[in-house]
DNA sequence: CTGAAAGCGCTTACAG
DNA sequence: CTGAAAGCGCTTACAG
């Protein structure tokens, strides 16, 4: 392995003038230039990043917009441990990383935390653009500064973001449909039910809902497909006079739940004792978890949450290190779980 | 962040001697060695792994033990770009690969490799233990010299390998029952087919022959499974003759093929327009894929051959750079893929 | 038991 | 346009 200095004698220059060649630096005549550039190529030389990383001696931060975590069932504690997972990896090139939380569910708790973010200083962003219109308004600033952003999990469209780590959601909902169709049998209803808050948010529960539909669009004979918005998970007479309406009123088999609420149907399922119900939602949480053991959820949909916090990570390091420019959308797997393949994560 | 220079300036000692304390390295005194190591704790020192990667400047090999890859739609096309692409991110801790290659479906091949290899120096070997026997006999003398193992993809059990990684494939088969048992009807039986130069070399299909037969056996009604074992998935017209026996014997509705090959059967159900039988197989590969889109084939088990390379060498190095001891089984995702998810890997 | 100095392969002022 | 030298934070002989 040749090294700048090797270079440099072969040359007949000081390492300095290879250095300003490598990184295409002004200062070299033309012919000097061109005899290091081929000298370089030669013998095949790569800048030994190691040397390069502590003679830079620079520190890069990157911020990350995240919603607070209130304790490891959160759906939001495995992006942050991927993204943790990646910040050890890197850390050897002196990158360190801020967090900025926010309530999910309060979007002025969302613009505060997005407002002290940009009074620090940093060289990248991994962002949650959880609000969408409150993102936009933002992001101005970042695109002003020139600082690269990375959107994970909620997909943010015609914004700046140099990639977006997340899954597409319009073909989760197709592919839970296949699952449910294999379900249930001919002449059974399904149910979709959303979460008034849940919708608010963001559009992903949306996409999840149209693929799920456009899937059954295609089937003969056409499969009924009901819809309700429950508007508070919580408010626990509501959420069972709702389902119980429709259950009563319709021949529904099939329950499809477009989001990690999953979670709360599934109890209501428990509880009731509907076994006979096929339930398809999102999400592995220890409660989900606890749920597929038992056969109450037959299939879950996996975001990698992990993944998304790990590879987010990376990619704004690669692009701010190495100058690796990612693809503008990394969608990842589209895990199905179930009883079966749960241990293996 | 403090660095070495900071500690012994603390200390009012060399940076020599806080070396010695940093490795635990003899020739300090006990009170200089309790001096600096408080100090170390208080000011939560880290060594810098940059410079240290540097200063020591040493070179570390890892030996790579893999079957030939003759095209892209080969299998170990997958977990070879997995080694190349962790390959790439250690490569800035002068970490390099030797490759040493073998002919999958000879045992005279492999242990020819495997010599090779041995005749080599390194630091840190990743394998395929294709063949159980000759493995064994081979690992004796990386046990002598102490050089850490990984193997991938094949479960080679009671050994000293600091890690596997790889799918469990008992499992995996009990995963592909519960899909079977979604895309058949009751009264109808399944077939499993396997393939007589597959079983000779490693024990994943009996594996997961046995787990997809464990799940039928505690269904109720009882589902009635044949199995055959073609000689050569080459020679047809016996192909040919050997199935059409089972579909016209039995009243068979869903083929279960525990290994790659599942291609050729695919053909076949494609060639003889059977189409109303469900097929579940295993290994994305270019014509899996084409056969998965066009639904001949109804799911796949991946693999994740991707990261059983990226995983095991990241191991490894972790493992000589960083003292990091792995589990004993890593094992991967079990990863369902059907014509809704395999855009999404 | 301890320290001073050279070296790893780069980058970066500074001098000419 | 080019070079010599200091420095990044470690490790490693070598001297005492």
């Amino acid at each position: 392995m040749k090294t700048i200095k090797d270079i440099a004698a072969l040359a007949n220059v000081s390492i300095g003038t290879v250095d300003r060649v490598i990184h295409n630096r002004p200062g070299v005549s033309k012919k000097t230039k061109e005899l290091i550039e081929k000298i370089i190529r030669e013998h095949n030389f790569q800048i030994n990043k190691t040397a390069r990383t502590l003679a830079l001696n620079k520190k890069y931060d990157i911020a990350v917009l995240i919603p607070t975590i209130e304790s490891s069932s959160d759906f939001w504690f495995l992006p942050k441990k991927g993204i943790e997972k990646a910040s050890e990896e890197i850390e050897i090139h002196r990158t360190s990383v801020s967090y900025f939380y926010f309530d999910p569910s309060d979007f002025n708790s969302f613009k505060e935390a997005f407002d002290k973010l940009l009074q620090n200083s940093f060289d990248a962003a991994l962002i949650a653009p959880i609000f969408l219109k409150e993102t936009k308004e933002h992001l101005i600033q970042l695109d002003q500064k020139k600082i690269p952003y990375v959107f994970f999990n909620v997909e943010f469209q015609g914004a700046n973001n140099i990639s977006y780590v997340g899954q597409h959601s319009y073909d989760s909902g197709i592919l839970a449909a296949k699952i449910m169709s294999l379900l249930i049998g001919n002449g059974e209803d399904i149910l979709i039910i959303k979460v008034r808050k849940d919708s608010n948010q963001h559009s992903a529960i949306e996409d999840r809902a149209s693929g799920f539909k456009s899937y059954f669009k295609t089937q003969a004979p056409p499969i009924k497909i009901h819809e309700i918005i429950l508007p508070n998970i919580k408010d626990l007479p509501t959420v069972d006079r709702l389902i119980s309406e429709q259950l009563t009123n319709h021949h529904i088999k099939g329950l499809f739940v477009p989001s990690s609420k999953v979670t709360q149907i599934a109890s209501y399922i428990k509880e009731n004792k509907l076994k006979h119900l096929k339930l398809i939602g999102y999400d592995l949480s220890d409660e989900n978890a606890v749920f597929i053991e038992n056969e109450t959820i037959d299939f879950l949909i996996d975001q990698n949450a992990f993944f998304q916090g790990y590879e987010g990570m990376k990619t704004l390091f690669n692009f701010i290190i190495n100058d690796v420019v990612p693809e503008k959308n990394c969608y990842l797997p589209i895990k199905l779980l179930t009883k079966e393949n749960i241990k293996y994560l």
